[in-house]
DNA sequence: TATTGTTATACTCTATAACTATA
DNA sequence: TATAGTTATAGAGTATAACAATA
């Protein structure tokens, strides 16, 4: 009942996972279109579901340069999907948070990619979806240790 | 010497993978940038490190429309990378080609970020890597007959 | 007529450098 | 002077629509 792919060349490890890789950046990068978002539009809203940052604060969570994120929202914000507001306590400082639509947007995005890999992983039993998740789990552990961060500190959802 | 992460609040397996899809995908960004390469043109090189596609046949594994071919190529010929051939069958046709230069350039680029990834997934022990390996190529295989393709027919390397 | 590929055009995304306004 | 953010500009990447050459 096990396995029907003896016959199959095996993948190595590394080559697994980048595919693996690749067909969820894929998965992702097409419920973002779905609902007229690219990914780093996607990710933008995700991270302002539950903050709301200053635009310095954005480029280093997107990890882009100043000028990058204020076209990024630019472009949002014209599409009435965040909004710019002034910080009283320093006027230099710009806050962006996101309007009702930008969370109408990401939210019916990201429901719609973890329904779909959420069937995809079904493939799996129980027991192998926690081995899966443990392993991942320990390797992001592994990478946030080498960069000296908390992978548990500032999760950017999606 | 299991486990030091009882205290950490538990990643789903669409987020475990899904994070960990983001940190493969931004080490090959990494180590393609250190080869001067973007992401699409390290998988324009690595489709043509075992192939002599024509610039249709390029579409389809890469997935883009015909005109992003042509100006993706276009970048990589002025570049040196690949070179446009015409095809004696098909005077219509272009063949596209790898050259040494490319070559070396995707050799670098692929060597780096699997010595890299190789290290990071030699934190798990053998008999965990290959769990993950198995669980991960599972997914790809369930992926491949819902798309009606052959895993293994067109794996169009990093 | 159908197919192969290119060109013209437009938009997103990204970065560097120069700039404005506030601290 | 230093910091927060924008503007000007340039280039990669992508797509749609119109086109040329060949089948």
């Amino acid at each position: 009942m096990a396995s029907h792919r003896s016959q199959q060349p095996a993948l190595s490890t590394v080559d697994a996972l980048t595919q693996l890789s690749f067909l969820l950046h894929g998965r992702l990068e097409n419920h973002s279109r779905a609902a007229d978002l690219s990914i780093v539009q996607g990710r933008l809203l995700g991270i302002l579901r539950d903050r709301r940052p200053t635009m310095g604060e954005l480029t280093k969570f997107l990890d882009l340069d100043k000028s990058s994120v204020t076209g990024l929202v630019d472009r949002a914000e014209r599409r009435g999907l965040v909004r710019r507001c002034t910080d009283d306590r320093d006027r230099r400082a710009t806050v962006v948070e996101i309007t009702d639509l930008g969370r109408d947007l990401i939210t019916s995005a990201t429901t719609a990619y973890s329904t779909e890999l959420t069937a995809l992983v079904a493939h799996l039993r129980p027991h192998e979806r926690d081995t899966l998740t443990d392993l991942a789990t320990r390797l992001l552990i592994v990478d946030a240790q080498n960069r000296g961060v908390d992978l548990f500190a500032d999760l950017t959802d999606v």
